[in-house]
DNA sequence: ACTAAAACATGACAATTATCATATTAAAGG
DNA sequence: CCTTTAATATGATAATTGTCATGTTTTAGT
């Protein structure tokens, strides 16, 4: 098993801040697990206790909702940490965590990660930021939600998934979403999710092969998102 | 001008957790301000350079979204905490903060606030919980905006305004919004809130007095809301 | 107390979105 | 390779929600 050290996602995560030292005992008491595409990693209520590391690969963040539909709150990507919330709240996950395609994790127990944090100000002040970024994040995903339509919606989340995750060698979305996914995500149901991606088509501002979404024209995307 | 130590609000906010000295210290850098209801404390995209500790009344934090309607992201009370995540994550606020009643709040300066973080672990700690849970309401919130109708959403939100900010004498809802500033909190239109709370009126779930609001049926409320 | 402005209320209608039904296509498993 | 199931697609229709118009009530300022 390589070591934290060597590991290409530590200078993304908050990891980075950590001493040679202090990655030598991470090294020690992480345990690296592959999950397959669609398999749980947590599930909202339980007891995680400790963080991952997301090494490669990408799941998506989800709450079910009183309706039972599940909303996808977040997607998370290689060097970016799940858990830390809970771990600090000292409260059970509020969110479910399933891998969108195969995925490479390190889990790290509390008590190690707690360590870190009393001792290494810098590496708790990142945690502090990248969890504040996330409240930010929420709170403009949250105005979204209010005040824009699904039509918005969508043409949003077209282009943060094209400008966040990137795009494969033929243009598509790197992100495949099933017509289901994108429509929990923007909070909407499957079959007027599916129609307005067909009314996209449609305009020319976007092509559909199958499950691969290419954004043929990004400004009028843009304007259609405002 | 009172001593921090002697506040009545201090035991309820993360300052709990200053020792004495420190909190000589906080007597002596803060300032304090009346705010008059409607004002502004501070303004999205504005660098606020430090914090405010709400000693009495509540505000609403707001967000401009792209329609140029305002949503409020969430009230805020007495014992609470203004503009941390900003602080932490050292950006301009991304809300604004207007009072809803008339308020007596502290200034804090960053330099000051930032002393404590690095010195004292466990008002660092308080600090970070405060906005983990300030990311799980967000995150629930966010979920019920995109599920729920607005029936649902007010209904809720009525049982919100009651749990967290009680009543008045007379029975009506302390916290007194405007059907603007209710809608613009549910996400609606403000003719849709008006109509909706006409309609709770007919069905006897809650009476209303001009402004005042009163639940006369919780029970119907939360089977609306579910 | 009076007047102007703002907030509240309601009707009429249009636009958006959800739901149900039903094809069609793609994917998975023997 | 076939078959069964799941995912995608589209039509028809109903329900929800937004917008515009207009009237009433409340509030604030002189």
């Amino acid at each position: 098993m390589s070591k934290c050290e060597q590991c290409i996602v530590r200078q993304f995560s908050s990891f980075k801040a950590l001493t040679k030292d202090e990655l030598v005992k991470l090294s020690e008491c992480r345990t690296s697990h592959i999950i397959k595409k669609g398999e749980v990693i947590f599930e909202e209520g339980e007891n995680v206790n400790g963080i991952y590391c997301i090494k490669d690969g990408i799941c998506k963040l989800t709450k079910l909702s009183a309706n039972g539909k599940d909303h996808i709150v977040k997607l998370v990507t290689k060097g970016e940490l799940l858990g830390q919330r809970s771990m600090i709240s000292e409260e059970p996950v509020n969110l479910s965590a399933v891998a969108l395609e195969d995925m490479e994790v390190c889990f790290i127990p509390k008590t190690e990660v707690m360590g870190f944090f009393d001792k290494n100000n810098q590496f708790s002040m990142n945690v502090m930021k990248t969890i504040c970024g996330d409240l930010k994040d929420a709170d403009d995903h949250m105005v979204n939600l209010a005040q824009k339509t699904v039509k918005k919606r969508l043409a949003e989340t077209l282009l943060y998934l094209n400008d966040t995750f990137g795009k494969n060698g033929d243009h598509s979305l790197k992100v495949q979403l099933s017509r289901d996914e994108l429509a929990s995500m923007i909070g909407t149901a499957t079959e007027s999710c599916i129609r307005l991606l067909s009314d996209f088509k449609k305009l020319d501002v976007i092509e559909l092969n199958g499950k691969k979404i290419v954004l043929k024209d990004i400004n009028k995307l843009k304007k259609i998102a405002e």
